[in-house]
DNA sequence: TTGAAAGCGCTAACAA
DNA sequence: TTGTTAGCGCTTTCAA
């Protein structure tokens, strides 16, 4: 059974191989009368025939595909904004390449060019540093990108959530619990969400602390909760995310503290089981999979044309608060 | 700047863009010069030339990109398994279209028509049901398939987990903690991974009771939990995963039951932050990423050598034991 | 070892 | 409205 093509469905309609694509293409230029369309149409539904999109590809440059680029698959964080970008660009006739960097921040110009080789229409990008020449580069290559969640120095349409709001909440029902010795505990400085949730926080507690770690992973996470626990008497930890979150948890147990007995504990993402985590962790919500899918909706309208002048999208976040947050301990008896 | 082709690089390195073809491409037929090759080389990687795919696989009927389709991408389970299936399939040239069922087994038709349509050399199917009709047209196409977790009935190189010998662990431990009322909290019957796991559960513990869920989420396992609860008055229960072990959680919390105190809980799968939730959860481990990677590997020797007969893969499981299961209760007073 | 020519499947531009 | 022609970028014959 040698592979159907527009030939083959031509030859059945009984007319030339450019008006059968025409007939099952309404959008290209060449009107075609009703009745020719449909008779191609139902030679092609009776073949069983699907267009090549490599040979459409080859000649009208586009893939109907997306490369679509996030740091860390295993980040909770992800998948949701994942099924939104695939349903919406779906919806719109594209797939998606889908690659993880695994936080490592070379992989992504190695990714990129087997993106690009495969002749990707548009980018989703939701691993861009603020210093990002990968992103620079398909930027200056004039190919559409979108970025999600974190955004870069490029000037491209962009989808994120409004952390200073839900920042600016979470410090707020900390307080309103007695905590006056609060931490930040976020991922690492060359991100745009660790700067602009440093400076959510930093507007909302201004003696606050501020701790970096290493990466947005529950690993890093501990590490650096570990080393704040030694150095200070913090009541309560704003971490960057909820991965770091889960890190605190571990670095509160290594150490014998209880939450939120000792320590008050909010994360920011509300990812997938954050309910179900021990304690439930309070934490700012972002809408992740809503996320993907006003990125999927940008990049297909850039796609659709490039030179359109897309306004970026903020999506509202929320405090969701669960049994990680409670009411300040009274001073211990000195213990020495 | 338009886009670089062969011929760029040929003409910079002065030779017919065959010969360039050839040099950049050492398994192609006609062995090149070490200095046309070196000089092609050379031309190639100063103007930063990346072959176009989409050229190369009209002429070759090869895309380098692998269709991968998971049945639920918010399932902590899966994202593992896609993070080894990506490494492994990019460290041999290939990139992967991933998309997901969302458990609505109608879409899966619609999803692999969007990957025939762009020349995928092969397809890794995790959401496979028994009968499963797409996967039967792709091996009856004569395209590669490899199916992982889920098998069908189709008869393809697969890769699941040995989860009989996890299964017989758990009830083992379970009876060794008194357990003698256990129930298997499963998925739905269409799958191989309900069929084995309750085949399993059901040699281990002649006299359990199984109950099946609607799908592996932790909504249809609280409702099929809830209604186990009113049935039966079971102390402990094996889960059909870790999801359903979630659903399980909320059951208990609005019953009023404590886990492990009243309850014990196992799950299958060890997802990521299975050890966080609340309490820890006693699982069936399942090497996620090692099912990705094994899936990629056979995958991409298969198109290869469409004829080779690949052995299937069984990885092993463990039992993890976490805070989910104790000691069983004494016999409560009659409370009436 | 290298070059010349042809064609993968499709659709844009032009012609009728 | 439909047909004709050409060519997207690449690699594979076949010929030199």
């Amino acid at each position: 059974m040698g592979k159907l093509t527009i030939r083959d469905v031509a030859r059945a309609a009984g007319v030339h191989p450019a008006t059968a694509s025409r007939a099952l293409n309404p959008r290209l230029p060449g009107r075609i009368s009703a009745e020719t369309t449909q008779r191609v149409v139902e030679a092609a539904a009776e073949l069983g025939y699907v267009v090549d999109v490599v040979g459409r590809s080859l000649r009208t440059r586009r893939s109907a595909t997306i490369g679509v680029l996030v740091p860390d698959l295993l980040n909770p964080f992800y998948p949701p904004l994942l099924r939104g970008v695939g349903r919406a660009l779906r919806h719109a006739g594209f797939e998606a390449l889908i690659a993880s960097t695994d936080n490592e921040l070379d992989q992504e110009s190695a990714i990129i060019a087997g993106f690009k080789a495969r002749q990707c229409d548009g980018y989703i990008i939701a691993s861009a540093t603020l210093d990002d020449p990968t992103v620079r580069s398909l930027v200056a290559d004039g190919l559409p990108v979108v970025l999600v969640n974190r955004l870069s120095d490029a000037i491209v349409p962009s989808v994120v959530s409004d952390d200073a709001q839900g920042i600016a909440e979470a410090v707020r029902h900390l307080r309103g619990l007695g905590h006056r010795k609060i931490a930040h505990l976020t991922g690492p400085a060359q991100l745009s969400v660790t700067e602009t949730r440093e400076k959510a926080f930093r507007a909302a507690a201004p003696k606050g602390i501020v701790v970096h770690a290493q990466t947005y992973t529950a690993a890093a996470g501990e590490q650096a909760c570990t080393g704040l626990l030694d150095s200070s008497d913090v009541t309560a930890i704003l971490a960057g995310n909820d991965m770091i979150a889960v890190g605190c948890y571990a670095a509160f147990d290594s150490r014998g503290l209880s939450c939120p007995a000792d320590v008050s504990l909010v994360g920011i993402n509300n990812m997938p089981l954050a309910e179900w985590l021990r304690p439930g962790l309070t934490t700012v919500a972002i809408p992740q999979e809503n996320l993907g899918e006003e990125a999927a909706r940008l990049i297909v309208a850039l796609v659709a044309d490039p030179a359109a002048d897309l306004d970026s999208v903020v999506l509202p976040t929320r405090l969701v608060v669960r049994g990680s947050t409670a009411r300040v301990r009274r001073a211990k008896h000195p213990s020495a």
